[in-house]
This record gives C-alpha cells, structure tokens and sequence, in this order.
RNA sequence: GCGUAGGUGGCAGAGUGGUCAAAUGCACCUGACUGUAAAUCAGGCGCCCUAUGGGCUACGAAGGUUCAAAUCCUUCCCUACGCACCA
C-alpha cells in the first residue's frame, strides 16, 4: 500500500471514462487503481514534430491525470521507431527521420509538454536503448507472436492493400517494437491515442511472451479539428497549445457548433455534471457563441493563465463582435505619400501586389472608424489610423 | 533486370501541337448574409506592369524539332503495377 496513490472513487471513475474510447481489460484497471499501488503508466511519444496540438494533448491530459494520483509515468521517446514511421496514423508511408531533428525536438518537446505534465517527476526514455541491441534472433520469435492475416487486417494496411499501395515489410515490425517497448519498462498501463489500438495491444502480446503480466490500455478519443475534420497541421485546422491567446481564443471561437461538447469534455477541466447543463443549454435556446465563448476561456486558462484569458476574451468581442481592433495590432511609421501597397507588401499583410489588387476590387480595404474604403491600389498614404484588409487583418499606420 | 502505366498549380485530377496561366473538385482568400462560426450565394485564386491591354515564369530535369510545345523526339531522374531473380 502506498499511502501517496489516490485511490478516491470519483477521480478512478473520471480517468476511466472521459475522453477515453475504449479500455482493455476494464476491471483489471479498476482494481489495480483502486488497490493503492502505484503503476508504471506508458505513453509513446513521436519526437518528429515541433508542436503539439489540443488533439494530441488530449491523450497527455490522460496521462497527467495518471500523475496526478501518484502513478509514475514513463515516456518513450520512439527515437528508434520513428526512424521506421508508424503507420497508425497514416495511410501513406512515413518519411524516415534523422537522429539528429530527434535530439533536437526533444529539448523543445519537454519544455511544451511542461504545460501539462509535470516533467520532472516523469522519465524519458529513448527506446533506441533496447531496440537496437535486439538482434535477429530476438526479431524473429517476437515476429513469432503475431500473423500475417493479423496484421492485413488493420484498417490502415487494408485501405492500403486496397487502393494498391505499397507497405514495407518493416512497418509491420512497428507494432512488435512498441510491444517491446512496453516490455522494455514494464509497464503496467499503456496510453495512446484510439488510433494506436492495435499497437497497444501488441504490447501486451509481447509481454506476455516475456512472462511479464500484461499491460492494461486506455485509448483516449480523437479529436476533430476546428473545421471538423481530422486534426492535421496541413489542414490548418489545428488548435496547438502554444499558440498565442488571442489565437487560441480566436481559434476556438471559430470552431463548427457541434464539437463544442466534446471539446469542453476533451479540452477542459469542467466537470462532468457542468457539461451536461451546457449541453441542455445548446439544445435550449442558448446562443451557442456564449458557450463557445466559455470554451475559449477554459482553454486558454488552461495554457496559459486566467488573466490572458480575459484578454483575449475582451480582444476578441472587441474585435470581432463590434469591429473594433485588435489589442497587438502592428504599428509602422511611414512618411505621408507613400504607396500603401508597398507598406502591406513589406509587412507581409499581402503576400503580393496582385493579391493586394484583388482585394481592392472586393472593397475589402478600409481605413477603421472613417467608414473609408480604399478603391484605388495605388492609394498613398495621406491620414494615420488603421488599415483594416479582409476581416482580420490589420495594421496601424502613423505619420513620420 | 524486363515490361507496362505514369510524373500537370497546395492536393486530387482533365488537357496530348496554337483558342492553356492550363477544365473540374477540394482547400484557401474576399464580399453578402449571420449568432463567432457553419451552411448558402457571389467573386477571386502564378508574378510584375497605373492595365478591360502587355510582359515574365510555370505542366519531373536537361537538350532538341517547330513560326508555335504541358502536348512531338532524345537522354536522364522518379513513382506505381506486373513479371523475373531470390527458390
């Protein structure tokens, strides 16, 4: 018995049902969490990219929430397998990755992850430690464990398999690895992402073959991105968390009206009971900008405090709900005369001199509070104020 | 290695000598409408030029044929599929 582990009913319930998608083995959890030992909990992270979005860190939130009742958590930095490319989440081939990008994003990836788990009393490993010393005769009885059909099986290979696509050989070893992995740190609970199912319970399979007890798994829901489609950077529908308040806040607020629920319960601390009342709330009458509005709040105290919070809250009525302009606009001196194009151009406003034709064609140019829209693309700049283009873009322009 | 089909704008995908800065869809931008969105409708979507016109760059790469090439030819590079090799 460790007297450090809270083994309170309501905070075990919570872990095991928000925000998760499926469970492995339900009771064996349950009981282990309730007996006061203290687990080993593992998650893989991918060291490949440079942020981390609110998709991903819902699965972090999961392990945080581990942490919290005073379970040790372990973090496998896949520097070796991602040398391979986890084929989870794509349907295509991963590229390879360099060593040293790996060493690189670590430093930045532990400094990110800071804002939601408490990184010192976690441990990083790489997993690089133990999978390069296997050799093939270690390969081959660990191949041993699993079956062709097995693997043909999952979605992504059998998407691929269908449309033609080519799979190496090795991405089917990826699975066995992070099998490993598990072996490698015993872990008693594995986290991942729904996506990472199979490659979870691979690592039971492997511990098994170890001798060691199998891990349980906990697989957190995915999370669409604003627009509601898949979660990807190249989408641009992406919320990540260092993003800036008034980002973040303005990104949420653009998100489609029907995922508000599942952000409030994948993104947030509100309690359960909370969010059922919202949720009746939306059904009602409510106007579901308030709620988002909530939302935003949650999020961004979340990330960073409850003062920036308000910030970006009072930044974004007062930009957006009654037009009036943003709290970091840019400022720039010009002398009176010049080319306003010139002014966008060079501040990367407008990306060109053709767009910026465009845009005064669309009327979309005006000088803020003199109702004046700017009609010609060869406008000079005669009178200070701020230069609003489209609906979110602006800069304060002041006489030299 | 042999064979086949291909490589076109952010992506998907038409076009196969001039009418092609390149159809269409998605994404994106702008305007209208709204409740911040979404949906819808309208316009735009290589760059430059004070322009209902002109120039430049672009259809894997390099050369060539032609008055004219995304389109034809040559070489090269790359991708997928099949066959062969491994057996």
């Amino acid at each position: 018995m460790n007297s450090s582990i809270d083994t309170s009913e309501e905070n075990i319930r919570n872990i095991l049902t928000r925000g998760v998608e499926d469970i492995v083995v339900k009771e064996h959890v349950e009981s282990r969490l309730t007996s006061g030992e203290k687990l080993r909990v593992k998650l893989g992270i991918d060291p490949t990219g440079n942020t981390i979005h609110i998709g991903r860190a819902v699965v972090l939130r999961k392990l945080k929430a581990f942490q919290d009742l005073g379970h040790h958590i372990i973090l496998i930095v896949g520097d070796f397998t991602a040398q391979i490319g986890d084929p989870s989440d794509k349907l295509e081939k991963r590229p390879m990755i360099t060593r040293e990008s790996i060493d690189e994003n670590l430093k930045n990836y532990k400094k990110i992850i800071g804002k939601i788990i408490d990184v010192d009393k976690a441990e990083f490993v790489y997993n690089s430690e133990w999978l390069k010393k296997l050799g093939f005769q270690e390969i081959s009885e660990l191949a041993e464990s699993f079956s062709v059909q097995q693997m043909i099986a999952r979605r992504n290979f059998k998407e691929r398999i269908d449309k033609g696509q080519e799979i190496s050989l090795r991405e089917f070893l990826y699975p066995l690895m992070q099998g490993y992995d598990s072996v490698a740190v015993e872990a008693d609970v594995e986290l991942g992402g729904f996506d990472q199912l199979f490659n979870l319970k691979a690592g039971r399979v492997i511990q098994k073959h170890f001798g060691q007890p199998e891990q349980d798994i906990v697989a957190t829901a995915m999370l669409e991105g604003t627009d509601g489609r898949k979660m990807s950077t190249s989408w641009g529908n992406v919320i990540n968390i260092t993003d800036e308040p008034n980002d973040m806040y303005g990104k949420v607020m653009s998100l489609n009206d029907n995922l508000i629920i599942k952000y409030f319960l994948l993104c947030t601390d509100v309690k359960q009971e909370e969010i059922k009342t919202i949720e009746k709330e939306l059904a009602g009458d409510a106007n579901p900008r308030d709620l988002k509005m909530r939302l935003a709040r949650e999020i961004v105290t979340l990330y960073h405090d409850k003062d920036a919070a308000d910030k970006a809250q009072e930044n974004f009525i007062n930009t957006f709900a009654k037009g009036g302009v943003p709290d970091n606009v840019e400022i720039v001196k010009v002398k009176k005369g010049t080319l306003l194009a010139d002014i966008l151009i060079q501040k990367n406003i407008v990306p060109s001199k053709s767009e910026w034709r465009r845009l005064v064609e669309g009327h979309s140019a005006s000088i803020m509070g003199t109702g004046k829209k700017i009609e010609d693309q060869f406008e000079k700049i005669e009178e200070p104020g701020v230069y609003k283009i489209g609906s979110r873009r602006f800069i304060k322009i002041e006489i030299d």
